[in-house]
DNA sequence: TTTCCACAGGAAGGTACGGTCT
DNA sequence: AGACCGTACCTTCCTGTGGAAA
């Protein structure tokens, strides 16, 4: 038993807050293009006209978040100074919101105080949206920011938020919108009506490539790292991470952040190359691990049959096979199996997420169209965080020696 | 060239649940 | 209490797919 004192170890990090994703640093490094483009757009708010609508797109981890909060700071402080300008903003991210009602509620709730919250199902429709109408009307200038649109499913509000002064909804408020969204496709498959009115200015972000990557560190760790605090080639191992995943910034600053963790709790006196690729393997499985805690019992059911083909060494397998064994785990802990359809497209899901792997095959008239399935990451990883569904169906035989420390408990 | 297998996945509709309103 | 509302998750039915075989 070591001593449970805490003491302030200082070795590694100067401060580490910097790192955080909340953080917004002083100087965007590397979007200078866009940040021009997007302050142009912010100008009419300034002005007090109409504010224009904006829509920035470009995939995650390339700044159109911090840009937001970047400008979105300036904008306010040059706002105080302006004795007739009103500026609210309100910023929602859409992740977890599958609907524009839900949107809608979101915000609602961000204008309101805690007294009079709404729930997110009960009103119709229509009358929600006059809930929003009228709150938005309570100020002079209000910049609606809906972070990864893209997860919301209809068009609604996307629709409807431009149109609310047009027709009457809103009559002193001036609304703008700005949609931020990860997927490139996504503006294509806005209506017509939506992509003439969001889509008024449009600004592209595109992947920060290696070289922007490490200024974008450097920078960082300046500020957060102590002299001489990481060896010479962690920064570039985290860019090239970074730059093979899609020019994401968030994801090489979190991997920077974890292996100055990692580092900081083995008490070393400087962040390495190891470091940097435990904490690569670390976030991967932590990503692992959320996404499977959220699934339902029988995707984790589906997931848990593909998992004992994979411990017997005989995947890929297809998903009638799989739906053997899914069956077999349903009938001896007494579970109603779901149809073959419904479970399907669990697997479809778990494809996605990147849980498990899928290759296409054909075998022509003997076989037609068919999908090879088979785990994509470490068979213990996926048995541990499987290990509640498996408490409760039982251990199959194929991974008992995959989770020992479990039944021994 | 045409046929056709065996599944993938789209579409539409159902149901249980948590909520509001009168 | 009972009509009405939105949502998650489900089932049923159906069309789409692509290449080996005929």
């Amino acid at each position: 038993m070591g001593s449970f004192e805490f003491s302030q170890s200082n070795q590694i990090f100067k401060n580490r807050d910097v790192l955080r994703e909340d953080y917004t640093p002083e100087e965007l490094v590397g979007r200078d293009e866009e940040l021009s483009e997007y302050h142009s757009a912010l100008q009419p708010v300034i002005n007090n006209e109409l504010p224009s609508n904006i829509f920035l797109y470009g995939k995650s981890g390339v700044g159109k978040t911090a840009a937001t909060r970047f400008l979105l700071d300036r904008l306010q402080e040059a706002a105080q100074s302006i004795p007739d300008l009103d500026l609210h903003a309100v910023r929602v991210n859409c992740d977890g919101l599958n609907t524009s009602y839900q949107v809608a509620v979101t915000i609602i709730n961000r204008l309101r105080g805690p007294e009079d919250q709404i729930p997110m199902t009960g009103y119709p429709q229509s009358k929600v949206y006059q809930f929003l109408w009228n709150e938005l009307d309570q100020y002079g200038t209000i910049l609606i920011i809906l972070d990864e649109v893209d997860h919301v499913n209809d068009d609604s509000l996307l629709y409807q938020i431009p149109r609310a002064r047009d027709n009457g909804y809103v009559n002193s408020a001036k609304v703008g919108l700005v949609g931020i969204s990860n997927d490139l496709s996504y503006r294509e498959g806005l209506s017509a009506k939506v992509q003439s009115s969001l889509c008024e200015t449009e600004v592209y972000f595109p992947p920060y490539d290696a070289g922007e990557l490490r200024k974008v560190l450097e920078q960082r760790t300046q500020v957060a790292f102590h002299d001489d605090a990481l060896s010479e080639d962690v920064i570039p191992l985290c860019a090239a991470y970074g730059a093979k995943d899609s020019g994401d910034a968030r994801q090489a600053i979190n991997l920077l952040l974890e292996a100055g963790d990692i580092a900081r709790n083995e008490n070393a006196p400087q962040v390495t190359k190891t470091h940097v690729e435990q904490a690569k393997r670390k976030l991967e499985s932590d990503q692992i691990t959320t996404g499977v805690s959220k699934l339902t019992e029988h995707a984790r059911l589906t997931l848990y049959a593909l998992t004992t083909f994979a411990a017997d060494g005989e995947t890929p397998v297809t998903s009638p096979t799989v739906r053997e064994r899914y069956l077999a785990l349903c009938n001896s802990s007494g579970i109603d199996p779901l149809s073959h359809r419904q479970m399907q497209s669990h697997l479809s899901e778990l494809k996605m997420m990147g849980v498990i792997t899928g290759r296409e095959r054909n075998l022509g008239r003997r076989g037609g169209k068919k999908v090879l399935y088979g785990l994509n990451y470490d068979l213990g990883l996926i048995a541990e965080t499987l290990a509640e569904t498996i408490d409760e169906v039982g251990v199959h035989r194929s991974i008992q020696s995959f989770v020992k420390n479990h039944s021994e408990r």
